[in-house]
RNA sequence: GCGCCCGUAGCUCAACCGGAUAGAGCACCGGCCUUCUAAGCCGGCGGUUGCAGGUUCGAUUCCUGCCGGGCGCGCCA
């Protein structure tokens, strides 16, 4: 609909006077809205306005020439100007009455379109490092960049979704060693667990795993293992350097192999666990994409490579920099340490590097608000390899504080008492954790308030969207409990008699749907979504209250039936975008 | 100190990338069930959009400066 006024208005402006509207003028973004006030129309535009200058005329005279210069067209039943030179656009009954018969007749597929051109876009999210299982923030992140996706992929986008995994480095030698430690435990011995060691109890876990296959073989007397170490941060020492010379110790005691082999079971259980959680999360991606694999195939050290050649490279101190100062970024980066090893930078710009590679024309990255500082950083590495700047986008995600009750609930990563994504979901349900989680703008802090995601009443959300959605179902079954069928075609032949304001402001409603969908995907706000769900229910509500539908006369019956209908199409297309069910009960 | 995000009703948040009278839910007050699910509906109360300037026909939105909150500023990941 809002395209339909969009074009008419294109044309106007197409056929408006050289001396009155400059051609300078004319490649102007036509701008048209949903009117807040019924007075006002359907919709609006502010483009005299706009005009208003380049025109050197006033607004209201610039709108009544476009106005003149307007097609015709049925859908159109009276164009206004009013105020400071608002275009208002009044629709005919039956312009929205076929709205209705459309939504039945496309069905699942209505709110799709092509307005994204089947262009190539990649979002990479959640991509939580390996090392214990998803917490209450990655389920923020795995549930908007999900939504993001099928937002996407509704507007015509080929979306991929990818999960990069940080299975190299440094991180996982300590993942290792903890497992290893652990079962050093099971076998028996006994000492003090390192502070950056990783304490929760899935590591305990995987090393009993360990221990059912290895039984005692892998044992190592502790005092062994620990002679001779440097002191650990609580005995005054460094803790990086401590359990870099426990992970040191336990190779040299265990051998590489067998110390491989640690590293891949705790790598692949964890992992697994994740890739579990998130697809009983109703999240899947389309590629899991290992950065191990990135180093092994050499793509990091082209990569450096080919930063040094563009010049943006210089040694200094024993290391190797990058020139994203040149960029914009507070300071230069290093990207290979003094000792040989390179850092996460070096790993991120051969990766973004490689999406590119891929024939993505958009990269999408979903972060947490702590990352915002790589933004300039990663940015500046993709430009000075050449690509362009504006294919990258980061939308960073604001942090999630749990609730339970008016209480907050504590979420430490230390303590290994943080709150799981699987936790929550066990607790809310997954459908209240999905429209929770995206419920609010991502770059808002999000008060996550479980008690009220679990309640079945008014005040969550939730309940209310799929309330709506059930009681359409729970009519039907009453129209066939008393012998009645639902005549659709009659129904559409007597869509002119759905004349109600609850019917025509439900109709209005769903009509907007395709563009509300755009609309998220372009400003990559899936609470806009759930807010025109909790309005669209809001209106299916009143309906409901207002008037029956199961009634004598079978033509206003089969109509409004065929509304309700309509109604419960989109809002199972909504749900299903947000990820969410759609009960019938 | 520098950078990013945020500040809107008592609370949690919207406001369609500058538009018309700033809207919802919760809470509070008052109505509606012998008729399709009351998990609901209707009405009422509630605002100097943190503060002060600026830009223009028009500012919650853009700019500047303060105030307050969160998060970053490693040869960590």
């Amino acid at each position: 609909m809002k395209n339909l006024i969009e074009s008419l208005l294109r044309q106007a402006l197409g056929a408006m006077p050289e001396e009155l509207v400059p051609a300078a003028a004319r490649d102007t973004v036509i701008e048209v809205e949903n009117t807040r006030d019924p007075q006002h129309g359907d919709f609006a535009s502010n483009l005299a306005m706009r005009l208003a200058k380049a025109a050197r005329q006033n607004p209201r005279k610039v709108a009544e020439s476009l106005v003149q210069m307007l097609p015709a067209n049925e859908a159109v039943a009276k164009v206004e100007i009013a105020g400071a030179g608002f275009i208002n656009f009044f629709l005919t009954d039956s312009a929205y009455h076929s709205q209705v018969a459309q939504i039945l007749a496309q069905g699942e597929t209505y709110g799709r379109s092509q307005f994204g051109g089947n262009k190539r876009i990649q979002v990479e999210f959640v991509s939580a490092n390996p090392t214990g299982p998803l917490h209450v923030g990655h389920g923020r992140h795995a549930a908007f960049g999900a939504t993001l996706a099928n937002l996407f992929d509704a507007v015509g986008y080929q979306v991929q979704r990818e999960y990069y995994i940080n299975d190299a480095g440094r991180q996982m030698e300590i993942l290792a060693v903890s497992t290893w430690l652990r079962y050093l435990e099971r076998c028996g011995e006994r000492f003090t667990f390192p502070a950056n060691g990783y304490r929760g109890d899935y590591i305990v876990a995987i090393a009993e795993q360990l221990f059912a296959s290895d039984g005692l073989a892998l044992r190592r007397p502790a005092a062994e293992l620990f002679k001779n170490l440097p002191a650990d941060e609580p005995q005054g020492g460094d803790k990086d350097v401590y359990i870099d010379a426990v992970i040191a110790r336990a190779r040299s005691l265990i051998g590489d192999t067998t110390y491989a082999r640690v590293l891949k079971l705790a790598l692949d259980g964890i992992l697994g666990d994740i890739r579990d959680d998130l697809l009983e999360f109703g999240v899947s991606f389309d590629c899991w994409f290992s950065e191990k694999s990135l180093a092994d195939s050499g793509a990091v050290d082209r990569a450096l490579d080919a930063l040094k050649a563009a010049g943006k490279a210089y040694l200094k101190d024993g290391a190797l920099w990058f020139k994203s100062s040149e960029y914009g970024d507070e300071k230069d980066r290093v990207m290979v340490r003094e000792n040989g090893i390179k850092t996460y930078f070096a790993s991120d710009i051969a990766y973004v590097f490689n999406k590119r590679e891929r024939g993505f024309e958009h990269l999408l990255y979903i972060w947490g608000a702590d990352h915002h500082g790589y933004i300039t950083r990663l940015r500046a590495g993709l430009i000075a390899l050449g690509g362009p700047a504006d294919c990258f986008e980061v939308r960073l995600v604001q942090f999630v504080t749990l609730y339970r009750g008016g209480e907050k609930a504590q979420m430490s990563t230390r303590s290994g008492e943080f709150v799981t994504l699987r936790d929550l979901r066990k607790e809310v349900g997954n459908d209240a954790a999905r429209l929770f989680y995206v419920m609010r703008s991502n770059d808002q802090h999000l008060d996550f308030d479980m008690e009220l995601a679990k309640a079945r009443s008014n005040d969550n959300p939730v309940y209310y969207i799929q309330y709506a959605h059930a009681r359409v179902s729970s009519v039907l079954r009453q129209l066939r409990e008393r012998g009645l069928q639902h005549d659709v075609a009659d129904g559409i032949a007597a869509l002119n008699r759905l004349t109600e304001p609850q019917e025509v402001q439900l109709i209005k409603r769903l009509s907007s749907f395709p563009e509300i969908l755009q609309q998220c995907a372009v400003l990559r706000a899936p609470h806009i979504l759930v807010h025109y769900l909790r309005d669209l229910a809001n209106d299916f509500h009143t309906y409901y209250s207002a008037h029956q539908f199961i009634v004598d006369d079978a033509g206003v019956r089969n109509a409004r039936l065929d509304l309700a209908l309509a109604a419960q199409t989109v809002i199972r297309n909504g749900l299903k975008i947000l990820g969410v069910s759609a009960p019938d009960t």
